[in-house]
RNA sequence: GGUUCCUUGACCGAGAGGCUAGGUAGCGGUCUGCAAAACCGUCAACAGCAGUUCGAAUCUGCUAGGAACCUCCA
Protein backbone atom coordinates (compact mmCIF):
# COMPACT_ATOMS: atom_id res chain seq x y z
CA UNK A 1 0.00 0.00 0.00
CA UNK A 2 1.13 3.61 -0.57
CA UNK A 3 1.64 6.26 1.90
CA UNK A 4 1.03 9.38 1.43
CA UNK A 5 -0.58 10.76 4.27
CA UNK A 6 1.71 12.84 6.27
CA UNK A 7 0.05 13.92 9.98
CA UNK A 8 1.89 15.93 12.81
CA UNK A 9 3.11 13.75 15.51
CA UNK A 10 3.08 15.73 18.57
CA UNK A 11 5.72 13.19 19.81
CA UNK A 12 8.09 14.88 17.66
CA UNK A 13 6.45 17.96 16.60
CA UNK A 14 6.63 17.05 13.42
CA UNK A 15 4.94 16.15 10.41
CA UNK A 16 5.33 12.49 9.72
CA UNK A 17 4.33 9.96 6.86
CA UNK A 18 1.53 7.66 8.26
CA UNK A 19 2.94 3.78 8.11
CA UNK A 20 0.20 1.99 10.49
CA UNK A 21 1.68 -0.63 12.53
CA UNK A 22 -0.27 -3.44 11.17
CA UNK A 23 -1.90 -2.96 7.66
CA UNK A 24 -4.40 -2.25 5.98
CA UNK A 25 -5.90 -2.11 9.87
CA UNK A 26 -5.39 1.21 11.69
CA UNK A 27 -6.30 2.08 15.52
CA UNK A 28 -7.51 5.35 16.71
CA UNK A 29 -8.37 6.17 19.90
CA UNK A 30 -9.43 9.68 21.11
CA UNK A 31 -10.44 11.48 23.77
CA UNK A 32 -14.10 11.83 24.28
CA UNK A 33 -16.05 14.20 26.21
CA UNK A 34 -16.82 14.06 29.98
CA UNK A 35 -20.62 13.70 30.33
CA UNK A 36 -21.70 15.81 33.13
CA UNK A 37 -23.03 19.28 30.50
CA UNK A 38 -24.30 20.15 27.34
CA UNK A 39 -21.34 19.42 24.97
CA UNK A 40 -20.43 23.04 23.59
CA UNK A 41 -18.24 24.65 20.49
CA UNK A 42 -15.20 23.40 21.60
CA UNK A 43 -16.47 19.74 22.24
CA UNK A 44 -17.07 20.12 18.12
CA UNK A 45 -13.47 20.44 17.46
CA UNK A 46 -11.58 16.91 17.95
CA UNK A 47 -14.80 15.57 16.90
CA UNK A 48 -15.05 17.10 13.83
CA UNK A 49 -11.07 17.19 13.12
CA UNK A 50 -11.14 13.50 14.22
CA UNK A 51 -14.57 12.21 12.24
CA UNK A 52 -12.61 14.28 8.96
CA UNK A 53 -9.06 11.87 9.64
CA UNK A 54 -11.53 8.79 10.70
CA UNK A 55 -13.22 9.47 6.85
CA UNK A 56 -9.77 10.26 5.33
CA UNK A 57 -8.31 7.01 6.07
CA UNK A 58 -10.91 4.77 4.85
CA UNK A 59 -11.11 6.61 2.05
CA UNK A 60 -7.78 6.15 1.55
CA UNK A 61 -7.98 2.60 2.32
CA UNK A 62 -7.96 1.41 5.47
CA UNK A 63 -9.55 -0.30 7.99
CA UNK A 64 -10.24 1.69 10.93
CA UNK A 65 -11.10 0.99 14.18
CA UNK A 66 -12.14 4.55 15.83
CA UNK A 67 -12.76 4.06 19.73
CA UNK A 68 -13.45 7.27 21.04
CA UNK A 69 -14.71 6.92 25.12
CA UNK A 70 -17.34 8.46 27.42
CA UNK A 71 -15.62 9.91 30.12
CA UNK A 72 -18.18 9.10 33.30
CA UNK A 73 -16.63 8.43 36.28
CA UNK A 74 -13.08 9.54 38.23
CA UNK A 75 -12.81 13.11 36.46
CA UNK A 76 -12.34 14.85 39.49
CA UNK A 77 -12.99 18.86 39.77
CA UNK A 78 -9.37 20.54 40.88
CA UNK A 79 -6.91 18.19 41.73
CA UNK A 80 -7.15 14.25 42.83
CA UNK A 81 -6.86 15.19 46.49
CA UNK A 82 -9.77 17.12 47.07
CA UNK A 83 -11.73 17.55 44.25
CA UNK A 84 -15.10 16.38 43.60
CA UNK A 85 -16.03 14.12 40.97
CA UNK A 86 -17.80 16.07 38.57
CA UNK A 87 -20.45 13.45 37.59
CA UNK A 88 -21.14 13.24 41.24
CA UNK A 89 -21.20 16.80 42.28
CA UNK A 90 -23.71 17.19 38.90
CA UNK A 91 -26.04 14.37 40.33
CA UNK A 92 -26.07 16.01 43.83
CA UNK A 93 -27.10 19.03 42.32
CA UNK A 94 -29.66 17.83 40.54
CA UNK A 95 -30.85 15.16 43.08
CA UNK A 96 -30.31 12.11 40.44
CA UNK A 97 -28.25 9.19 40.09
CA UNK A 98 -24.95 9.63 38.43
CA UNK A 99 -25.97 7.54 35.95
CA UNK A 100 -29.24 9.12 35.13
CA UNK A 101 -26.54 12.52 34.82
CA UNK A 102 -24.44 10.18 32.62
CA UNK A 103 -27.28 8.67 30.52
CA UNK A 104 -29.00 12.29 29.95
CA UNK A 105 -25.97 14.07 28.79
CA UNK A 106 -24.65 10.97 26.65
CA UNK A 107 -27.65 10.84 24.60
CA UNK A 108 -27.68 14.70 24.34
CA UNK A 109 -23.76 14.47 23.16
CA UNK A 110 -24.98 11.98 20.31
CA UNK A 111 -27.77 14.42 19.45
CA UNK A 112 -25.14 17.14 18.88
CA UNK A 113 -22.68 14.63 16.84
CA UNK A 114 -25.22 13.39 14.31
CA UNK A 115 -26.48 17.08 13.94
CA UNK A 116 -22.77 17.82 13.13
CA UNK A 117 -22.69 14.79 11.05
CA UNK A 118 -19.88 13.61 13.11
CA UNK A 119 -19.90 9.45 12.15
CA UNK A 120 -20.37 7.33 15.27
CA UNK A 121 -16.99 5.64 16.51
CA UNK A 122 -16.81 2.00 16.27
CA UNK A 123 -16.99 1.27 19.65
CA UNK A 124 -17.80 4.11 22.65
CA UNK A 125 -16.64 2.48 25.92
CA UNK A 126 -17.28 3.90 28.83
CA UNK A 127 -15.12 4.01 31.72
CA UNK A 128 -17.53 2.59 34.38
CA UNK A 129 -18.18 -0.13 32.30
CA UNK A 130 -14.05 -1.04 32.51
CA UNK A 131 -13.72 -0.91 36.08
CA UNK A 132 -11.77 -4.61 36.12
CA UNK A 133 -9.65 -3.65 33.26
CA UNK A 134 -8.76 -0.68 35.04
CA UNK A 135 -8.00 -2.42 38.20
CA UNK A 136 -6.13 -4.76 36.28
CA UNK A 137 -3.81 -1.91 34.63
CA UNK A 138 -3.37 -0.58 38.00
CA UNK A 139 -2.26 -3.87 39.31
CA UNK A 140 0.28 -4.31 37.17
CA UNK A 141 2.22 -0.75 37.53
CA UNK A 142 2.40 -1.65 41.12
CA UNK A 143 3.70 -5.21 40.15
CA UNK A 144 6.13 -3.37 37.98
CA UNK A 145 7.05 -0.87 40.87
CA UNK A 146 6.41 2.63 40.10
CA UNK A 147 2.93 2.87 41.79
CA UNK A 148 2.50 2.64 45.33
CA UNK A 149 -0.37 2.17 47.74
CA UNK A 150 -1.38 4.74 50.33
CA UNK A 151 -4.29 4.76 52.49
CA UNK A 152 -6.23 2.75 50.53
CA UNK A 153 -5.60 4.40 47.05
CA UNK A 154 -2.70 3.60 44.67
CA UNK A 155 -0.68 6.71 43.04
CA UNK A 156 1.95 6.74 40.45
CA UNK A 157 5.16 7.13 41.23
CA UNK A 158 6.06 10.20 38.57
CA UNK A 159 9.89 10.62 40.44
CA UNK A 160 10.79 6.83 40.30
CA UNK A 161 9.45 6.76 37.08
CA UNK A 162 11.16 9.71 35.86
CA UNK A 163 14.56 7.76 37.18
CA UNK A 164 14.18 5.43 34.70
CA UNK A 165 12.26 6.71 31.71
CA UNK A 166 11.74 10.50 30.78
CA UNK A 167 8.07 11.85 32.45
CA UNK A 168 7.80 14.69 29.88
CA UNK A 169 8.12 13.29 26.78
CA UNK A 170 4.90 14.41 25.01
CA UNK A 171 4.84 18.24 26.77
CA UNK A 172 8.26 19.16 26.55
CA UNK A 173 8.21 19.45 30.62
CA UNK A 174 11.06 18.79 32.51
CA UNK A 175 9.83 17.25 35.45
CA UNK A 176 12.66 18.10 37.37
CA UNK A 177 11.55 21.33 37.08
CA UNK A 178 8.14 20.32 38.21
CA UNK A 179 8.90 18.34 41.29
CA UNK A 180 11.20 21.26 42.75
CA UNK A 181 8.14 23.56 42.42
CA UNK A 182 5.62 21.68 43.72
CA UNK A 183 7.56 19.64 47.08
CA UNK A 184 5.27 21.37 49.46
CA UNK A 185 3.22 18.90 50.50
CA UNK A 186 0.96 19.56 53.46
CA UNK A 187 1.59 16.72 55.25
CA UNK A 188 -1.69 14.76 55.43
CA UNK A 189 -1.43 14.49 51.44
CA UNK A 190 -1.59 10.50 51.06
CA UNK A 191 0.76 11.14 48.03
CA UNK A 192 4.65 11.38 48.43
CA UNK A 193 4.67 14.01 45.67
CA UNK A 194 2.02 16.06 44.25
CA UNK A 195 3.64 15.01 40.68
CA UNK A 196 1.94 11.58 41.68
CA UNK A 197 -1.63 10.97 40.14
CA UNK A 198 -3.72 9.11 41.33
CA UNK A 199 -4.55 5.43 39.83
CA UNK A 200 -7.30 4.29 42.24
CA UNK A 201 -8.75 6.82 45.05
CA UNK A 202 -10.57 5.70 47.89
CA UNK A 203 -14.49 6.59 47.89
CA UNK A 204 -15.00 8.67 51.09
CA UNK A 205 -17.98 7.39 52.96
CA UNK A 206 -20.74 9.73 51.59
CA UNK A 207 -18.92 9.01 47.63
CA UNK A 208 -21.83 6.93 45.93
CA UNK A 209 -19.63 6.05 42.57
CA UNK A 210 -17.61 2.68 44.42
CA UNK A 211 -16.58 -0.73 43.19
CA UNK A 212 -14.44 -2.67 45.33
CA UNK A 213 -10.87 -3.68 44.63
CA UNK A 214 -7.87 -4.68 46.34
CA UNK A 215 -7.13 -1.94 47.36
CA UNK A 216 -10.62 -0.52 48.84
CA UNK A 217 -13.69 0.70 47.54
CA UNK A 218 -13.29 3.29 45.62
CA UNK A 219 -12.98 4.27 41.85
CA UNK A 220 -10.11 4.40 39.36
CA UNK A 221 -8.66 7.66 38.13
CA UNK A 222 -8.95 9.59 35.25
CA UNK A 223 -5.98 9.24 33.04
CA UNK A 224 -6.18 5.11 33.48
CA UNK A 225 -9.33 4.62 31.37
CA UNK A 226 -7.74 5.82 28.53
CA UNK A 227 -4.63 3.47 28.62
CA UNK A 228 -6.79 0.39 29.68
CA UNK A 229 -9.84 1.32 27.66
CA UNK A 230 -7.28 2.04 24.22
CA UNK A 231 -5.11 -1.22 24.83
CA UNK A 232 -7.99 -3.99 25.00
CA UNK A 233 -9.64 -2.64 22.10
CA UNK A 234 -6.97 -1.86 19.91
CA UNK A 235 -3.88 -3.53 21.46
CA UNK A 236 -0.67 -3.08 23.26
CA UNK A 237 0.49 -0.75 20.59
CA UNK A 238 -1.38 1.52 18.45
CA UNK A 239 -1.14 3.93 15.91
CA UNK A 240 -3.25 6.99 16.84
CA UNK A 241 -4.30 9.17 19.83
CA UNK A 242 -5.76 12.08 19.56
CA UNK A 243 -7.85 14.83 21.51
CA UNK A 244 -7.59 18.20 22.55
CA UNK A 245 -4.56 20.26 23.11
CA UNK A 246 -5.31 21.17 26.53
CA UNK A 247 -5.15 17.47 27.57
CA UNK A 248 -1.52 17.18 26.25
CA UNK A 249 -0.50 17.51 29.62
CA UNK A 250 -1.02 16.00 32.10
CA UNK A 251 -3.63 13.81 30.79
CA UNK A 252 -1.79 12.34 27.80
CA UNK A 253 1.54 12.43 29.37
CA UNK A 254 0.45 10.20 32.49
CA UNK A 255 -1.60 7.94 29.71
CA UNK A 256 2.59 7.24 28.25
CA UNK A 257 3.77 6.78 31.63
CA UNK A 258 1.24 4.51 32.56
CA UNK A 259 1.30 2.43 29.36
CA UNK A 260 5.24 2.75 29.89
CA UNK A 261 5.37 1.43 33.81
CA UNK A 262 2.27 -1.64 32.77
CA UNK A 263 3.86 -3.20 29.58
CA UNK A 264 7.33 -1.57 28.98
CA UNK A 265 6.55 0.70 25.97
CA UNK A 266 4.74 3.47 24.68
CA UNK A 267 0.70 2.37 23.55
CA UNK A 268 0.37 5.22 20.60
CA UNK A 269 2.31 5.54 17.31
CA UNK A 270 1.11 9.16 16.36
CA UNK A 271 -0.04 11.62 19.11
CA UNK A 272 -2.16 14.34 16.88
CA UNK A 273 -3.86 17.12 18.82
CA UNK A 274 -6.51 19.75 17.51
CA UNK A 275 -5.85 23.44 19.27
CA UNK A 276 -8.45 25.50 20.52
CA UNK A 277 -11.48 27.63 19.86
CA UNK A 278 -11.33 30.65 21.17
CA UNK A 279 -14.05 33.81 21.89
CA UNK A 280 -12.48 37.44 22.27
CA UNK A 281 -8.94 35.53 21.87
CA UNK A 282 -9.40 33.62 24.80
CA UNK A 283 -9.85 30.06 25.07
CA UNK A 284 -13.62 28.80 25.08
CA UNK A 285 -14.10 26.34 28.46
CA UNK A 286 -16.41 25.28 31.01
CA UNK A 287 -13.99 26.47 33.65
CA UNK A 288 -13.90 29.95 32.12
CA UNK A 289 -17.44 30.27 31.73
CA UNK A 290 -17.29 32.08 28.64
CA UNK A 291 -18.30 28.56 26.34
CA UNK A 292 -21.36 28.81 23.96
CA UNK A 293 -23.48 25.22 23.67
CA UNK A 294 -24.25 23.55 20.21
CA UNK A 295 -27.73 23.58 20.79
CA UNK A 296 -27.56 27.58 21.46
CA UNK A 297 -25.34 27.53 18.77
CA UNK A 298 -28.46 25.86 16.62
CA UNK A 299 -31.34 27.64 18.01
CA UNK A 300 -29.59 31.43 18.38
CA UNK A 301 -30.32 31.29 22.22
CA UNK A 302 -27.53 33.01 23.75
CA UNK A 303 -26.54 36.78 23.84
CA UNK A 304 -23.48 36.51 22.09
CA UNK A 305 -25.34 35.32 19.25
CA UNK A 306 -27.05 37.42 16.66
CA UNK A 307 -28.98 34.18 15.05
CA UNK A 308 -29.18 30.82 14.88
CA UNK A 309 -26.28 28.90 12.69
CA UNK A 310 -26.94 25.43 11.19
CA UNK A 311 -24.88 22.47 12.62
CA UNK A 312 -23.20 22.70 9.05
CA UNK A 313 -22.32 26.48 9.20
CA UNK A 314 -20.63 25.72 12.39
CA UNK A 315 -19.05 22.45 10.59
CA UNK A 316 -17.76 24.53 7.91
CA UNK A 317 -16.37 27.08 10.15
CA UNK A 318 -14.32 24.80 11.78
CA UNK A 319 -13.29 22.97 8.60
CA UNK A 320 -12.18 26.51 6.99
CA UNK A 321 -9.52 26.65 9.81
CA UNK A 322 -6.75 24.26 10.27
CA UNK A 323 -7.07 22.08 13.19
CA UNK A 324 -3.78 22.85 14.70
CA UNK A 325 -4.74 26.55 14.49
CA UNK A 326 -6.99 28.01 17.26
CA UNK A 327 -10.23 29.49 15.43
CA UNK A 328 -11.40 32.60 17.10
CA UNK A 329 -15.47 33.05 17.56
CA UNK A 330 -17.48 35.91 15.88
CA UNK A 331 -20.67 36.41 14.53
CA UNK A 332 -19.29 37.83 11.09
CA UNK A 333 -17.49 34.94 10.78
CA UNK A 334 -20.06 32.82 11.09
CA UNK A 335 -22.28 34.23 8.64
CA UNK A 336 -19.22 34.64 5.98
CA UNK A 337 -19.40 31.03 6.95
CA UNK A 338 -22.96 30.48 6.45
CA UNK A 339 -22.89 32.25 3.46
CA UNK A 340 -19.35 30.49 0.97
CA UNK A 341 -21.20 26.82 2.08
CA UNK A 342 -24.46 27.74 0.44
CA UNK A 343 -22.59 29.06 -2.58
CA UNK A 344 -20.73 25.98 -2.42
CA UNK A 345 -23.91 23.65 -2.31
CA UNK A 346 -25.72 25.70 -5.18
CA UNK A 347 -22.88 24.70 -7.00
CA UNK A 348 -23.20 21.79 -6.62
CA UNK A 349 -27.05 21.45 -7.18
CA UNK A 350 -25.88 23.33 -10.11
CA UNK A 351 -23.71 20.99 -10.81
CA UNK A 352 -26.56 17.81 -11.16
CA UNK A 353 -28.43 20.00 -13.60
CA UNK A 354 -25.49 21.27 -16.07
CA UNK A 355 -25.98 19.50 -19.72
CA UNK A 356 -22.44 18.28 -20.52
CA UNK A 357 -21.01 19.79 -24.41
CA UNK A 358 -18.89 18.05 -26.67
CA UNK A 359 -16.15 20.45 -26.09
CA UNK A 360 -14.64 22.32 -22.59
CA UNK A 361 -14.24 25.77 -22.58
CA UNK A 362 -14.33 26.51 -19.71
CA UNK A 363 -11.08 26.58 -17.45
CA UNK A 364 -10.49 23.02 -15.54
CA UNK A 365 -7.87 21.76 -12.96
CA UNK A 366 -6.73 18.92 -11.60
CA UNK A 367 -8.68 19.79 -8.60
CA UNK A 368 -8.98 16.42 -7.51
CA UNK A 369 -4.72 15.99 -7.32
CA UNK A 370 -4.79 19.19 -5.24
CA UNK A 371 -7.39 18.34 -2.95
CA UNK A 372 -5.74 14.74 -2.56
CA UNK A 373 -2.37 16.36 -1.72
CA UNK A 374 -4.33 19.04 0.42
CA UNK A 375 -5.45 16.32 2.68
CA UNK A 376 -2.52 14.50 2.42
CA UNK A 377 -0.26 17.25 4.11
CA UNK A 378 -1.96 17.45 7.63
CA UNK A 379 -5.40 17.23 6.97
CA UNK A 380 -5.34 20.95 5.67
CA UNK A 381 -9.25 21.21 5.36
CA UNK A 382 -9.05 25.07 4.50
CA UNK A 383 -7.18 24.20 0.98
CA UNK A 384 -9.05 21.63 -0.07
CA UNK A 385 -12.37 24.32 0.70
CA UNK A 386 -10.15 26.66 -1.35
CA UNK A 387 -10.13 24.01 -4.36
CA UNK A 388 -13.82 23.24 -4.25
CA UNK A 389 -14.56 26.93 -4.27
CA UNK A 390 -12.25 27.48 -7.41
CA UNK A 391 -14.50 24.57 -9.27
CA UNK A 392 -17.68 25.65 -7.86
CA UNK A 393 -16.51 29.32 -10.11
CA UNK A 394 -16.05 26.68 -13.20
CA UNK A 395 -19.41 25.06 -12.62
CA UNK A 396 -21.53 28.62 -12.37
CA UNK A 397 -19.56 29.70 -15.34
CA UNK A 398 -21.45 26.86 -17.61
CA UNK A 399 -24.46 26.59 -15.43
CA UNK A 400 -24.61 30.51 -16.47
CA UNK A 401 -23.93 29.15 -20.03
CA UNK A 402 -21.04 30.98 -20.45
CA UNK A 403 -18.96 28.32 -21.34
CA UNK A 404 -19.01 24.82 -21.93
CA UNK A 405 -18.03 21.55 -20.53
CA UNK A 406 -17.40 17.95 -21.93
CA UNK A 407 -18.89 15.10 -20.25
CA UNK A 408 -15.91 13.69 -19.21
CA UNK A 409 -14.80 16.85 -17.35
CA UNK A 410 -18.38 16.72 -16.03
CA UNK A 411 -18.03 13.53 -14.60
CA UNK A 412 -14.99 14.20 -12.82
CA UNK A 413 -16.09 17.50 -11.64
CA UNK A 414 -19.10 15.45 -10.33
CA UNK A 415 -16.75 13.07 -8.65
CA UNK A 416 -14.77 15.67 -6.91
CA UNK A 417 -17.65 16.88 -5.34
CA UNK A 418 -19.34 13.88 -4.36
CA UNK A 419 -16.12 13.00 -3.23
CA UNK A 420 -14.82 15.93 -0.70
CA UNK A 421 -18.42 16.79 0.66
CA UNK A 422 -18.50 13.05 1.45
CA UNK A 423 -15.20 13.76 3.16
CA UNK A 424 -15.58 17.04 4.60
CA UNK A 425 -19.17 15.32 5.86
CA UNK A 426 -20.85 18.67 4.58
CA UNK A 427 -24.49 16.78 3.87
CA UNK A 428 -26.80 18.58 1.37
CA UNK A 429 -30.22 18.69 2.25
CA UNK A 430 -31.45 15.44 0.95
CA UNK A 431 -34.49 14.49 3.58
CA UNK A 432 -37.22 13.74 1.58
CA UNK A 433 -40.22 13.08 3.51
CA UNK A 434 -43.82 12.59 1.63
CA UNK A 435 -44.42 16.24 3.52
CA UNK A 436 -41.33 17.25 2.21
CA UNK A 437 -41.78 16.52 -1.20
CA UNK A 438 -45.52 17.57 -1.45
CA UNK A 439 -44.53 21.18 -0.04
CA UNK A 440 -41.67 21.49 -2.52
CA UNK A 441 -43.88 20.67 -5.54
CA UNK A 442 -47.01 23.50 -4.15
CA UNK A 443 -43.48 25.85 -4.03
CA UNK A 444 -42.71 25.32 -7.47
CA UNK A 445 -45.98 25.52 -8.45
CA UNK A 446 -46.54 28.60 -7.35
CA UNK A 447 -43.27 29.82 -8.92
CA UNK A 448 -44.27 28.32 -12.33
CA UNK A 449 -47.44 30.67 -11.98
CA UNK A 450 -45.26 33.95 -11.27
CA UNK A 451 -43.40 32.59 -14.26
CA UNK A 452 -46.54 33.13 -16.38
CA UNK A 453 -47.06 36.12 -14.83
CA UNK A 454 -43.76 37.68 -15.96
CA UNK A 455 -44.07 36.11 -19.34
CA UNK A 456 -47.52 38.21 -19.84
CA UNK A 457 -45.61 41.16 -18.10
CA UNK A 458 -47.98 41.28 -15.04
CA UNK A 459 -45.39 42.84 -12.56
CA UNK A 460 -47.25 43.39 -10.20
CA UNK A 461 -48.26 39.66 -9.41
CA UNK A 462 -45.17 38.42 -9.95
CA UNK A 463 -43.86 40.84 -7.47
CA UNK A 464 -46.33 39.97 -4.83
CA UNK A 465 -45.40 36.52 -5.09
CA UNK A 466 -41.75 36.48 -4.87
CA UNK A 467 -42.55 39.39 -1.74
CA UNK A 468 -44.56 37.99 0.29
CA UNK A 469 -42.68 34.58 -0.31
CA UNK A 470 -39.76 36.27 0.55
CA UNK A 471 -41.35 37.18 3.75
CA UNK A 472 -42.29 33.62 4.87
CA UNK A 473 -38.31 32.82 4.48
CA UNK A 474 -37.83 32.24 0.79
CA UNK A 475 -35.13 33.27 -1.69
CA UNK A 476 -36.45 33.53 -5.28
CA UNK A 477 -33.99 33.58 -7.44
CA UNK A 478 -34.43 34.38 -11.70
CA UNK A 479 -32.17 32.06 -13.89
CA UNK A 480 -32.34 31.46 -17.44
CA UNK A 481 -33.96 28.29 -17.40
CA UNK A 482 -37.16 29.99 -14.77
CA UNK A 483 -36.10 30.11 -10.96
CA UNK A 484 -34.61 28.59 -7.95
CA UNK A 485 -35.26 28.70 -4.33
CA UNK A 486 -34.13 28.05 -1.29
CA UNK A 487 -35.51 28.77 2.34
C1' G B 1 8.42 32.31 37.01
C1' G B 2 8.99 27.71 33.53
C1' U B 3 7.54 25.41 28.69
C1' U B 4 5.36 26.05 23.90
C1' C B 5 3.19 29.04 20.32
C1' C B 6 0.95 33.15 17.70
C1' U B 7 0.71 38.38 15.33
C1' U B 8 -1.28 38.17 7.39
C1' G B 9 -5.64 43.12 3.77
C1' A B 10 -12.33 45.89 6.52
C1' C B 11 -13.39 40.66 8.81
C1' C B 12 -12.33 35.17 8.87
C1' G B 13 -8.29 32.37 7.34
C1' A B 14 -4.26 29.35 4.19
C1' G B 15 0.65 29.46 2.58
C1' A B 16 5.82 29.63 3.34
C1' G B 17 12.87 32.29 0.84
C1' G B 18 11.29 34.52 -5.81
C1' C B 19 5.00 32.03 -8.37
C1' U B 20 -3.11 35.42 -7.76
C1' A B 21 -4.58 31.25 -1.63
C1' G B 22 -9.80 31.03 -0.66
C1' G B 23 -14.28 32.94 1.70
C1' U B 24 -17.13 37.31 3.48
C1' A B 25 -17.61 42.54 2.88
C1' G B 26 -16.49 46.95 -0.56
C1' C B 27 -16.00 49.20 -5.48
C1' G B 28 -16.78 49.14 -11.12
C1' G B 29 -19.14 46.35 -15.03
C1' U B 30 -22.23 42.28 -17.74
C1' C B 31 -27.04 40.07 -17.30
C1' U B 32 -32.19 41.37 -15.64
C1' G B 33 -39.02 44.53 -16.26
C1' C B 34 -37.04 45.50 -11.17
C1' A B 35 -34.37 42.91 -7.49
C1' A B 36 -31.57 38.80 -6.17
C1' A B 37 -28.31 35.18 -7.94
C1' A B 38 -24.40 34.25 -11.30
C1' C B 39 -20.20 35.94 -14.08
C1' C B 40 -16.04 39.39 -15.21
C1' G B 41 -12.80 43.12 -13.35
C1' U B 42 -10.87 45.65 -9.03
C1' C B 43 -8.99 47.45 -4.16
C1' A B 44 -6.03 45.96 -0.25
C1' A B 45 -1.77 42.23 3.81
C1' C B 46 2.11 39.94 5.74
C1' A B 47 3.09 43.69 14.14
C1' G B 48 7.74 46.99 14.55
C1' C B 49 13.11 47.40 14.13
C1' A B 50 17.78 45.34 12.67
C1' G B 51 20.36 41.44 10.12
C1' U B 52 21.38 36.92 6.61
C1' U B 53 20.40 36.68 1.14
C1' C B 54 20.78 38.49 -5.70
C1' G B 55 15.85 38.24 -3.35
C1' A B 56 12.14 37.51 3.13
C1' A B 57 5.58 37.84 4.83
C1' U B 58 8.53 33.15 4.87
C1' C B 59 15.32 32.37 8.02
C1' U B 60 18.08 34.88 12.57
C1' G B 61 18.05 38.47 16.60
C1' C B 62 15.70 42.19 19.40
C1' U B 63 11.13 45.07 20.69
C1' A B 64 5.81 45.39 21.32
C1' G B 65 1.20 42.84 21.85
C1' G B 66 -1.54 38.24 22.55
C1' A B 67 -2.52 32.96 23.66
C1' A B 68 -2.11 27.86 25.56
C1' C B 69 -0.07 24.51 29.16
C1' C B 70 2.29 24.22 34.12
C1' U B 71 -4.97 22.86 38.57
C1' C B 72 -10.18 20.69 35.88
C1' C B 73 -10.97 21.71 30.65
C1' A B 74 -11.95 19.34 23.86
Amino acid sequence: MEHQLYIHNTLSRKKELFVPIKEPMVGMYVCGPTVYGDAHLGHARPAITFDILFRWLKYSGYKVRYVRNITDVGHLEHDADDGEDKIEKKARLEQLEPMEVVQHFTLRYHDAMKALNVLPPSIEPRASGHIPEQIEYARKILESGFAYESGGSVYFDVEKYNKHHRYGILSGRNIDDIVENTRSLDGQSEKRRSVDFALWKKASAEHIMRWHSEWSDGFPGWHLECSAMGQKYLGEKFDIHGGGMDLIFPHHECEIAQSVAAVGHQAVKYWIHNNMITINGQKMGKSLGNFITLEEFFTGSHKLLDSAYSPMTIRFFILQAHYRSTVDFSNEALIASQKGLSRLTEAYDRLQKITPSVTTSVETKDWATMCREAMNDDLNTPIVISHLFDAAKAINTVYDTKATISQADLDSLKKLFDTYIDILGLQTEQSSSKYLDSYKKAVDLLLSLRLEAKQSKNWALSDRIRDELASYGFVVKDTKEGFEWSL
